[in-house]
This record gives C-alpha cells, structure tokens and sequence, in this order.
DNA sequence: TATAAGTCATTACCTTGCGTAACTATTCCC
DNA sequence: GGGAATAGTTACGCAAGGTAATGACTTATA
C-alpha cells in the first residue's frame, strides 16, 4: 500500500488496523449524525423505515428476523418499525407458508410509491456531496460500501 | 471503473452516484448500530467520549464549539459530554485566552490514561473484523475513512 | 462610546430509537 | 407426546440527541 504525499499526517496511524479501527469508527458515527440531521424534509419516515422499504423492494419479501438482522436491530425494535410502516399502508404483514411462527412482510404498491419518490430525490444531500468529490474518491466509496455492510453483518461477536 | 464478476447484482446499481448515496447511508447507519453493540465492555464511556478524547489526544485543546462540529452533535450536547467527562476527571476546562464566551477544553492524564487503554484494545470487536478482511479491502477501507470524515464535515448544507 | 446584533456555552425540557425481560405461539427433536 | 428451541410480540426503561430559551461576552455600528 502506497499514500500520497497530500495525506494528512495525522491519517497515518490509519496505517495500522487497530488505528483504521479508531478512525472508522469515529467517521461512520459522524456522519451517521449527519445524515440524519440532513435527511429530505418531505420524508418523515425513519432512516431505518426507509431502509427497510429498500430491502423489500429490491430483494423482496422478508420475515421480521431477517429485516431485523440486515438492519442489525433487535426484533423488537423491527417489530415496531414494520408496524408503523403497515400503518400507513406501506407494508403488509402475511403468514409464512410453512411456518407459523414467522411473518412474511411485503411491500405495498404504496410503499414502492415511497420508494421511487425517494429514489428520485435520492438523499438529495449526500448524493449532491458525493458529485462534488473526485471521482476516483466516489470509487473508493463505491467499493467501500459493501464491505462495511458484510462488516455489518458479520456473524462474529465480540 | 471496473467491476469484477463476483459482485452481487444487486450492488450494481452503486454504480449511479444517487445508488451510491443509498447503499452508503444505509451501510453507515447500519455498521454504526453494530458498532455500538460490539463495544467494548471495559468501556462505559460513550463512543462519542472516546471519540472526544481522541481529539483531545491527537489534535490538541478544542473549544465546545468545535468538538461539537467535529463530532456533529448541537453544541448541549456536547456540553454534557464534555461535562460527563469532566466528572470523572478525564478533560478540565479552562478560560479560552481572549474570548470570555469560548471554553477550552483540555485532556488530563486520566484522560490519556484512557486513550492508551483504548489504543491498547482498540476496538477489538471491529479491528479483528478488519483483519480477516483481504488487504485490498482493507485498504478501500483505509482510503475510504478519511473521505467518510470530511462529508460528515461538509459545509454545505441541505 | 453606547448600544444593538451576533456568538458561545449552558440550562431545562422533550423526542426518539433502541434495548432487555418476559410472554405467547409455533415448530423441531427424542 | 413432551421438552427444548425459535419467531414474534408486549411492556417497560434508558440513553443519546434535539430544540428553545437564557446568560455572558464580543463585535459592529451609529
């Protein structure tokens, strides 16, 4: 690995993993703030009810546990979300076809509608941030993006 | 931009700047809610104390205000963080030379007693994520964190 | 140079997102 | 068939953060 020579000196304790470990940490709870503060006014839905009608509308139906795991909350906690998207009719909750415990939730026609209209704006804020940056730092995000959520998602535990 | 064959399909729509913004929100908010979870349970100060102490740390005196900026919360909040710390005797404050309205808040060696323990375990649960990934993700990552850090700082606004 | 306007930090109060513990209903396994 | 495990829910609580209002000080203006 190689760093240009207009890093800033006080990112090269990111060399080491532990100090990657810091510095990322820090960085995804900053801008995590950021992004909620700046979240499009006409959307009053939660970043997680939001993220929950992406799943569905792109990888389909999904039991609660399944949301739960992807948005790493607790079942309780997706429990609630998926019912106050069901309450304004944009999700429905169906019987699991073979087992009764679990349930299938399924977006509605007008949870899509709230997709599109969100895909449209699509987080006007961050998107019109990521358009200032220099493409070849867009790329790095780019890639940058699936390997937080497998880190996300990843079955080791502390 | 190249992609290799083994990405999901379900990832190439990051290929817009506006799918990009998508999946990176949800990444963020999804690997901060792990990251909360998996802290260390040694440490019962708030990821956003540690983070505080880490400026301290590293970059030196900060007033309220710009702690507050660096870590995206509203300036009362971050006066009960500095407050909590300042309790349990890891930051003082003191009188900001020239400007009677600013307070200057400073690391203690209780304070740096912390960081070093922190650097000490330094994020376990994350930094053990971090070394089973490959090294080119790894580096991804290590290019991706500081880009991360200046859109959370971004001026703009929505 | 007096005062109005702006800024920094704080106090008081409130919202929200999420967790744990306990319970119910179902399924799996012997 | 009965005990253990699993999915979801209900009830309750807490922590992290926000807004609005206030006080202390500084800067600009008239």
């Amino acid at each position: 690995m190689t760093y240009s020579n207009d890093m800033p000196i006080l990112d090269k304790h990111v060399r080491s993993t532990a100090g990657l470990a810091t510095e990322l940490r820090f960085s995804v709870m900053r801008l995590r703030r950021r992004l909620v503060r700046e979240r499009h006014p006409d959307n009053d839905l939660s970043l997680t009810a939001m993220a929950v009608l992406w799943v569905l509308h792109g990888r389909g139906d999904q039991t609660v546990g399944a949301l739960a795991t992807r948005e790493q909350v607790r079942p309780p906690t997706m429990t609630r979300t998926v019912t106050a998207l069901g309450e304004r009719g944009l999700v429905e909750r169906h019987d699991h076809p073979d087992d009764g415990r679990q349930v299938v939730v399924r977006i509605t026609d007008a949870g899509r509608a709230v997709v599109l209209a969100d895909a449209a704006r699509r987080d006007r804020w961050l998107s019109m941030r990521l358009e200032e940056l220099p493409s070849d730092e867009r790329d790095i995000l780019r890639r940058a993006a699936p390997i937080l959520q497998r880190l996300a998602e990843s079955e080791q535990t502390l």
